[in-house]
RNA sequence: GGAGGGGUUCCCGAGCGGCCAAAGGGGGCAGACUGUAAAUCUGCUGGCGCAGCCUUCGCUGGUUCAAAUCCAGCCCCCUCCA
């Protein structure tokens, strides 16, 4: 009994930052185990934003362990507080979502969440059944919970006090609202990246005033994007949604940092630790080349969203054209208009951007001058250069695009 | 309501009458190298059939041989005071 808590703690611990508190999680896990009942594991979700990248991900892979363990997990679609904006990080107000862009969206979590979670087995509630409701008296009462002095805590709202910007009150109302979801879910656990910690803690906080148990928060770290550097997001164009093809995912984590590879291993592959830990053994003593480490992780993550066939075939094909520089097995093919033509003849520079290949014909000239382009296999140096257009004709714009006469 | 500061090329940010297609950084792209779309180094990074020309510096108009740079009006953002 003991054992299987702590082997239940071990799997929870796994790329996590904190479990505030750990005692009380173990405590939980062991009543659990005794009474048969799972625990209630909580995660919210931004209505807004439908669209998953592996950031995203690593918490979903952490409520995935849970699920593992036998333990409920509850998706809440925040379509109530979507009204408010969450103020984490920034002070952009988000726009009101319709009804009918709620149900869309929740949709879409489903399919892309369902690539993670076991769907069937998983709870999904809208906030808005319990927070619509509320009247007035009940939402003052709710208030009365917390102070000002501990919601100016939160790092975001101490920065902008302090710098003069200003906090709207119905701002405060935010980690309220999500904390009453735990209220109104029993939620045990509640997960969230670190930058949640501060609201997953106000959930504890309200859960006491309203005379339940309070959950444990448990948080993921953020996940720092292809660049390497900052965390990722698709406005920085870092990121790798998980529904993009096969392809397109292989290479873009082909293109990660050395360096972070053992991090993506770890908090978005579903890959066991012991494995992790032995990848990382073998890099380091050298015995693993560090390309081969990260082909496994792009076939492992693409297997994942698209199956394997799907990732063998990714993999092919990345040798095929980075590794072997051959040409892509499928290349998109182009028909040369007639009126592009002169006696015959089009201008490279053109034929390339009629071709989709470059935005201009200043940006072909660069890309001919820096040795960037191949007519057939054959380096063209020449911005001048033009060719008489022939079926079958490949010609090659840097490492990625090409292109087929017809 | 009052006082001040600012809007520059994808982003940040210099420039403050000609030498400005506009420093520097970031990002992006390319080449070399590496049998990685990694790291590193180098180069490029408004458009045009391009040793020349055209269009850009919040918007509109003006001064001048010449304006991102000076003047006027307008729009937007920020800070401080009330």
């Amino acid at each position: 009994m003991k054992r299987e808590v702590e082997r239940q703690l071990e799997h929870i611990r796994r790329g996590t930052v904190e479990i505030i508190p750990e005692e009380e999680l173990a405590a939980k896990l062991a009543r659990s185990l005794a009474t048969g009942r799972p625990l209630r594991v909580k995660l919210g979700l931004d209505p807004t934003a439908p669209d998953i990248h592996l950031g995203h991900t690593v918490v979903l892979h952490k409520l995935r362990h849970f699920q593992e363990l036998g333990h409920q997990v509850v998706l809440v679609l925040g379509d109530f507080t979507a009204r408010i904006g969450d103020p984490t990080g920034k002070s952009e107000t988000r726009k009101q979502l319709s009804e009918e862009e709620v149900q869309a969206n929740a949709r879409t979590y489903r399919e892309q969440v369902g690539k993670i979670l076991d769907i069937e087995k998983t709870e999904i509630r809208f906030n808005s059944e319990w927070l619509a409701p509320l009247t007035f008296a009940q939402v003052i009462d709710l208030a009365s919970r917390y102070t000002v002095a501990r919601m100016l805590e939160r790092d975001d709202f101490a920065r902008r006090f302090r710098e003069g910007s200003p906090i709207a009150i119905h701002e405060f109302l935010y980690p309220l609202m999500q904390g009453y979801d735990s209220v109104a879910l029993e939620a045990d656990v509640e997960l969230g990246g670190t930058d949640q910690k501060f609201n997953l803690l106000v959930g504890r906080t309200l859960q006491k005033e309203y005379g339940r148990e309070p959950q444990v928060a448990v948080t993921v770290p953020l996940l720092e994007g292809l660049d390497g550097v900052q965390k990722m997001s698709k406005s920085l164009g870092n990121y790798v949604g998980i529904t993009e093809p096969p392809g397109e995912m292989y290479g873009k984590l082909m293109s990660l940092p050395d360096e972070l590879m053992l991090r993506y291993f770890e908090l978005v592959t579903p890959l066991p630790a012991g494995e992790v830990v032995r990848i990382g053994r073998e890099l380091d003593a050298g015995t693993l080349h560090p390309r081969d480490a990260k082909m496994l992780l792009a076939r492992t993550v693409v297997t994942l969203y698209w199956g394997e066939e799907a990732a063998v075939r990714a993999e092919a094909e990345f040798r095929r054209v980075f590794s072997e520089r051959h040409l892509p097995s499928e290349i998109p093919s182009f028909a040369v208009p007639a009126d592009a033509l002169r006696e015959g003849r089009v201008w490279l520079p053109r034929l390339m951007v009629l071709a989709g290949l470059v935005p201009s014909t200043s940006e072909a000239r660069r890309l001919i001058r820096q040795g960037g382009v191949e007519v057939d296999g054959e380096k063209v140096e020449d911005p001048e250069y033009e060719l008489e257009p022939r079926a079958g004709t490949v010609i090659r714009a840097g490492k990625r695009k090409f292109v087929r006469l017809s």
